[in-house]
DNA sequence: CGTTTGGTGGACCGTTCGGTCAACAATTGC
DNA sequence: GCAATTGTTGACCGAACGGTCCACCAAACG
């Protein structure tokens, strides 16, 4: 009973995820969210609140959607342990390294922001507690596959894992080629995941 | 011939390169430089230059700084073995954790300004490579020592070994507990350091 | 002691920032 | 078609930003 909106609310917050991710909080001005969401300063402010509110939606969006794809690889790669390997070599998954070079929105995020930012922090660490359950869950079904020694402790290989491919995401942020990117997250998969 | 210097160009850049180091480069306003330096801007200007170059020569002296640090554990350390373990474990070295939340400032420079700021990108790369260079001698020095197989690739066990530590700031970022952090740092430790 | 030279401090500048607001437009229910 | 309600737009705001400039000052030298 009133005039609809006019754009699509998932896709705006899309496009603001991105352009957060390619610019840092700060270094994104107003005039950049509109100009990438087609926006009008009351539609924007009318639909998500301030810049802050506007980039903790974009944030969930974000570790929503790669929680999603996370999950989703898990389960779906027959043997864990391949899981968890493509799950260390994630930041060199893209051939160019384009990917490598943009990083990880909460990793940025959470090296922009933590310090200052009690609603990043607490972000940062639900996605990184959910991120190793879901990463030991599977570390535990490679050892029932008979594929990891029974002697590693799940959760805290979970951890080693997640750390290692987070310091791949800041090599590849340093511009690191991907080559050589690629073999270090070799070297790293191999000597976190011995065979039994 | 005329009036001197009424500060000590060294004590402002570490009280400036501090202020950085928590708050950030954007974060970081005019008004807060002069705060902790002591000086106006006439003075702040005549001696540095603007706030980027500022910046950037605060942060040529953390590298300078911690590279010097990192140069003389790994020579002053008897078994080489034991320094790069030292390496790894950096980040948790501090018992409070307060090191691990403040994290690494040229890893922080990096996320915050990399992607837009060739200047910072140089630095990192830099900073990088010779970190990385200086790790290489060690391993080849603990194979040496017979403490370190000697099918290791130097190069590439130092590149697998800083992205572990960086790995480890990252997750003292999210504010993790600096206990489990240890144990995480133990892990990664142990898994690419395997005895001979 | 006066001149010279560089240091110092703060007033001041234009710009850009995030955010507000009011006039206008579009849709629905009656 | 009219009233009610919500979306849209852009002018506008005060504050804070980084940066410039100049009047004043202190030391060094002849």
């Amino acid at each position: 009973m009133a005039r609809p909106r006019q754009f699509d609310e998932e896709q705006v917050i899309r496009a603001v995820r991105d352009q957060f991710w390619d610019a840092g909080y700060a270094a994104t001005s107003l005039e950049d969210l509109l100009r990438v969401s087609g926006l009008g300063k009351g539609s924007l402010y009318g639909a998500f609140g301030d810049k802050h509110r506007l980039f903790l939606r974009a944030l969930r969006e974000y570790t929503d959607t790669s929680g999603g794809y996370l999950r989703e690889m898990l389960a779906s790669t027959p043997r864990a342990l391949d899981a968890l390997r493509a799950f260390v070599m994630a930041p060199v998954g893209d051939p160019g390294g384009a990917a490598a070079r943009r990083g990880c929105l909460m990793a940025n995020s959470t090296y922009e922001l933590a310090t200052t930012d009690p609603d990043v922090l607490a972000e940062a660490r639900r996605t990184y507690e959910s991120t190793t359950a879901l990463v030991a869950e599977c570390v535990a079904r490679a050892q029932g596959e008979g594929d990891l020694s029974r002697d590693l402790d799940p959760v805290e290989t979970a951890r080693a894992l997640l750390a290692a491919q987070q310091g791949l995401v800041f090599m590849g942020r340093t511009g690191l080629d991907i080559d050589t990117l690629t073999a270090t997250a070799r070297t790293l998969a191999a000597n976190l995941l011995p065979d039994v």
